[in-house]
DNA sequence: GCGGGAATCCGAATTGAATCCGAACAAACA
DNA sequence: TGTTTGTTCGGATTCAATTCGGATTCCCGC
């Protein structure tokens, strides 16, 4: 049964073991990652650890809180200003945000989701699906001629789970063979054609 | 220094040992797998295991090239009739044996790979990817109007990625909220789409 | 079908990481 | 200042991974 931490003491040590835990993440990967490692890192004993965090994977847990939490925050300011946009141009500056996001900090970020799925397995990209889905709605919204595409849930499926894991995947990449650009730009004209097609069958 | 099973009951052993594998991932996840566990489901003692395997790692990768090999055994046979499909039907043919593939044996393989990603980090689907790149180049070559495509190294890389890794969120998905069949007729619309879209640019 | 070396199998012993716990220390507050 | 509550510490415990030396089985030449 961890504690909650009320001293601003207890604060910010409960700050530096998720922050250790990106740093041991990037340096050892989750093997080396042991407890002794996270807590050394942290400047504090392991035990401290376990005051606040169940377990190691409780750990893990708060880094995945963090890095959404930060994903949210980019994505929220700038959904009024994407959903005036056109598609295109929404995309190529969601993704290279995206990116910027997750390569700051040494790719601490980008670390952490390629391990992400073992560590959160059940619907671990889920608050970031909805929020993407919802900044679809909202561009629906501001382009009605828009509304007459059927079956948006199942194309926001594809389009966001597709986008998001394969810039992930591109991103993780040691030696990409095309330029993120180039991704970019692809997943750009697919997402247009794919809805120029949809309303030229619709019409 | 793993030994190289000889004899037949060696490997027998060798081979109860990944199906035990498969059996403990479905069974325990990730966390509950010991070398105890695979040990006993594969009717061995742990140190029979040790003859053949340098650590529990080897027998994930041992399990991986299983599932990979299933995969290419899958795709191999069906590409002369495949490269022949509208893209459309290509793709259904395509996604409905993946599905079949990963849920035979009560999803061993979907199991599987949902940890894949903690468990072989580096260019794990690589071979998969490739498999499928190959197809497409098949495919154009036998449909010479897509000749005129730009980019196909980009946009196989989208194509490839963005349906492979939906296809396996989706299935992996406890409540999707859309149907399977939906999601393929998305995937298969959105690429026919982005073609048509791309050859009208083009032409 | 017999004997010896190679292959295989076993499971107790070792090792090291995760977790627990009770004492020591620090802050809040009266 | 004394008391209560929050925080930190690091040694003790537990449990899984891996090792190792010996027992068992197979295979091949005789």
């Amino acid at each position: 049964m961890p504690r909650t931490p009320r001293q601003p003491r207890a604060k910010a040590t409960v700050n530096a073991i998720v922050e250790a835990g990106f740093l041991s993440l990037s340096e050892h990967g989750v093997q080396g990652t042991t407890t002794r490692h996270i807590a050394d890192l942290a400047g504090v004993s392991v035990g401290s650890l376990y005051e606040y965090f169940a377990n190691k994977e409780e750990v893990f847990e708060a880094m995945h809180h963090h890095m959404v939490a930060e994903v949210v925050a980019m994505v929220e300011p700038m959904t009024p200003a994407l959903v005036k946009m056109e598609i295109r141009d929404l995309i190529k500056e969601l993704l290279f945000g995206f990116r910027d996001l997750l390569e700051k900090n040494h790719g601490r970020y980008l670390r952490y989701m390629s391990y992400a799925a073992y560590f959160a397995p059940r619907n671990y990209m889920e608050p970031i699906q909805r929020l993407l889905m919802n900044l679809l709605l909202q561009y629906v919204i501001h382009h009605p001629q828009l509304a007459r595409l059927g079956n948006l849930p199942a194309m926001g499926y594809i389009m966001i789970n597709g986008g998001v894991f394969t810039v992930l995947r591109y991103l993780s990449e040691p030696n990409p063979t095309i330029g993120f650009e180039e991704l970019v730009k692809g997943l750009g004209d697919m997402v247009a054609h794919f809805v120029e097609g949809e309303l030229r069958k619709e019409g």
